[in-house]
DNA sequence: CCCTAGCATTGACAAATTTCGATTTAATCC
DNA sequence: GGATTAAATCGAAATTTGTCAATGCTAGGG
């Protein structure tokens, strides 16, 4: 006789978090995260050039992440002359907030 | 004469994040969420026959997935008989918020 | 013992990611 | 218009990641 099982059958979660996945792989990268933390800890906007001298990348890869995090909306992106700025998303926070929420919501004791 | 930012120059966020990133990269694929996102949500503990059935993964994919949680830290590995089990880890939660007020603290306003 | 069953591990391969040099684009200054 | 400059884009190399088939490991049943 085969073994049986020591816990009850789970049903696997099965709402799509693709959209949240996608979140955080746009987290998943240090100059990234060190872009973000630059952006949320900073009024006005920065110049990509402080983020180009400042990181240890050379001005593609600098230019590439930043692609990755506006394409993710997590940061919006001016330019003024030859000059390009980048600022937090006003919806950053919340959106991140949210898709951890929705993988793991707050247990609710009874 | 050269043209001049707009913008104050900004000193790049020095602290590091690279164990943040790593947390979220653990987040960064959707049968990972799932997993937790079930574990989350599951008062006990969740066989591994229920992840290999239920996930669109074959086995070998599905331990691999797990794996990278429980090497995150992010979940708990039990085992008895033959069977395998995962939980939550206690601290996932507490961590994972913790890594995200890392990267974008909440704004304090004047 | 030997067989079976559940899961982990290994090896191989394709796809995605990261990085950089080179080029392009767009705006300004002369 | 031509030169210069900041930043985006392109192309390519190196690394990492996700997936599966095959194999190994461990516990139980006969």
């Amino acid at each position: 006789m085969a073994i049986q099982r020591d816990c009850p059958e789970t049903k696997i979660f099965d709402g799509d978090l693709t959209e949240e996945a996608e979140l955080f792989k746009a987290l998943a990268d240090p100059a990234r995260v060190t872009i973000l933390a630059t952006l949320a800890r900073t009024e006005h906007e920065v110049c990509v050039c402080d983020f180009t001298s400042g990181l240890d990348l050379n001005q593609s890869s600098v230019s590439h992440h930043l692609k990755l995090l506006k394409d993710a909306g997590l940061v919006t992106a001016a330019r003024r002359g030859t000059w390009g700025y980048y600022s937090l998303a006003p919806d950053a926070r919340r959106r991140l907030k949210s898709a951890l929420a929705s993988v793991l919501p707050s247990k609710v004791h009874a």
